[in-house]
DNA sequence: CGGGTTTGACCCGCGC
DNA sequence: GCGCGGGTCAAACCCG
């Protein structure tokens, strides 16, 4: 992984607390409404979240081989926050290390889209990475779970 | 040498 | 019951 772009937000994500914004359903405008993009290589202009129903519970992603994954009970549905950022590059540092295991294309859109992993053992965190297809300029970054380490 | 990235195949849940 | 879509894993390759 080769950023060019320097970390300079580290920190400002040590701030956020995901289970406490998680309080929306559809794009919000963050005060930054004015779209100023700054020219800092990202700054989520918008932020999305969605849950996993706190009524409906979803199965937990039980793989095949029902022999090593089975145990897994359904605890609590994985919080899954979406930014939508515009960047050049999908490959936006948030302070983790993340290791990319598939990529995808979706049906809708010409635009592959990109899965990540977090490196450090134990972090059950996932992320997916796609472009907008109405707005090429813009990526949409999505979080899912919560690092179990700083 | 180790870790990370890549692409295809495989699997699962749901819809029809 | 089968098909589609989406998601994941795995082997191989590449880079530092």
């Amino acid at each position: 992984m080769s950023s060019s772009n320097q970390r300079v937000d580290g920190e400002q994500y040590s701030n956020f607390e995901f289970s406490e914004f998680l309080k929306f359903d559809e794009w919000i405008e963050e005060d930054d409404s004015s779209l100023a993009i700054s020219d800092s290589s990202h700054n989520p202009v918008y932020r999305a979240r969605v849950v996993g129903e706190s009524s409906g519970t979803i199965s937990p992603p039980e793989r095949r081989s029902g022999e090593e994954r089975i145990g897994r009970e359904k605890k609590e549905a994985k919080e899954r926050v979406a930014f939508k950022t515009k960047s050049e590059v999908e490959i936006l540092d948030d302070g983790f290390k993340w290791r990319k295991y598939g990529k995808k294309m979706v049906k809708n859109s010409p635009n592959p889209r990109n899965y990540y992993r977090c490196s450090v053992d134990g972090c059950p965190v996932k992320k997916r990475v796609e472009r907008d297809k109405d707005d090429p300029d813009y990526v949409i970054t999505t979080y899912e779970g919560v690092h179990i380490h700083q």
